[in-house]
DNA sequence: AAGTGGTCTAGACCACTTA
DNA sequence: AAGTGGTCTAGACCACTTA
């Protein structure tokens, strides 16, 4: 130090950029989008003149556009520019949360259990539900899921060994079939299937429920590349358990 | 060799590139992510070193981390490298269907009717609902949407006449509330809520159920900055409906 | 023919982080 | 001190689309 600790004191003269340009800019347009003020239709000036405007170079804007495309709030095309679109109902998004996740939130102590595992030759129902072919083999395993000392979720899974290879060995005590697959197994697609459902005798007994109550039962299945990672169904006791998920369209 | 060569994809002679080449080292990337060839934790090569590997600009590189790095396929960090995150389960989403292309996918013919439909003043549950304060005013409808003859979704819903003031002078029987909502007025966060419950006197009236039958109940509020916009409760005989969502985690 | 977006370059300076 | 990403510039050429 040779005395210049007074000045390293003394900084913002001028405001830190809290904000990058692109940033602003994106922030800007989205108050016009989110206000009404550019309502669906509306035609969002060319990368040329936001440039202009800004004093900013033309790749500047470019990431902005870009990024609304992608978001979904503009339309882009060459010689006609930029629109505003009308917003879509199939882009209302739903997170679906990871169990221990979701218990923790609830505030409760997290545990699972195995109730069943085995490995096996797959039959012709789970062939036809993972798209395997005659002599693959399957992880079956059955957990349930507890917030505290109450049953949470009953989870029932088959593991694709040809893609998973590692599951041989797997025991699942320390940690559930869930996370452990998302360690070991990216994956490139899902489907989900959501549907209210009475209880049955499996369900029913290991959620401490009558034969018939409303349950909530989620169905996913995964997928990496063309081949079929696992299928998992989970059941929740539907008067007690809700779904929920928070979305906003754009993230800075 | 240090893994260039798996990141490298064949180039192409001769043929017009169909792909662009941000794209194609995204396609390189993403591959060996989704193979495991890169798990969860590996280090991603320095933008400097994939740009000498492509023969390309730093610019052209960084483009496809950075949207490696919002997909959430990636974690980058200034001095330390981007390396491969581990996938998590919160990045299942799912999507909410508009009714009619619900109905519509179904190949059933869509209808719906208005059963009920007023403008008044909010009452205490509605003002703690929605966020309102005491004297403003709310629109009430309540719709049946049809497969074919049969009730496929009973829908419930308030609307804050703040916001959507043009909501005053609509009957809502040439367009259901949700899409009119999607046209009218953009929204920028959404909060949902999925459960399984059994039939109430309304549900099973209208939809033609036993009460206590389980039905499918989504719940959506939505928000225009930090007003809320609308509320509705929809509710789907549990047996015949299932939300379904297919999902891929990076979009080109 | 002209306007607009799509993509890419070859640099630049900076901020952050570890060592 | 050095490596890495974050951001931005000032251009360039091209593809597509309308007129």
């Amino acid at each position: 130090m040779h005395g210049a600790g007074a000045i390293m004191a003394d900084t913002t003269p001028d405001a830190a950029p809290v904000q990058s340009l692109h940033q602003r800019i994106l922030g800007d347009i989205e108050q016009n989008i989110m206000t009404g003020r550019w309502p669906p239709g509306h035609k969002v000036p060319s990368e040329q003149l936001l440039a202009e405007e800004y004093g900013c170079s033309r790749m500047t804007v470019n990431k902005v556009l870009t990024q609304l495309a992608r978001a979904g709030l503009v339309q882009r095309r060459r010689k006609i520019g930029s629109v505003v679109l009308p917003q879509k109902a199939q882009s209302a998004i739903l997170e679906i949360y990871d169990i221990r996740e979701e218990v923790k939130a609830l505030d409760r102590p997290y545990s699972h259990r195995i109730l069943q595992r085995s490995l096996r030759s797959s039959d012709k129902a789970e062939r036809e539900t993972l798209g395997l072919s005659p002599r693959q083999k399957v992880v079956s395993v059955t957990c349930l899921h507890f917030a505290g000392e109450a049953p949470f979720c009953l989870e029932e899974r088959l593991i694709n060994l040809a893609v998973v290879p590692e599951a041989e060995d797997e025991t699942f005590v320390d940690m559930s079939p869930g996370p452990w697959l998302l360690g070991h197994v990216p994956w490139s697609a899902a489907e989900h299937r959501i549907a209210a459902l009475g209880a049955n005798e499996v369900a029913a007994r290991h959620l401490h429920l009558a034969k018939g109550t409303p349950v909530l039962v989620v169905e996913r299945q995964t997928w990496r590349l063309d081949q079929s990672v696992t299928h998992v169904r989970l059941t929740y006791p539907g008067e007690s358990h809700a779904l929920m998920a928070r979305f906003t369209p754009l993230q800075g």
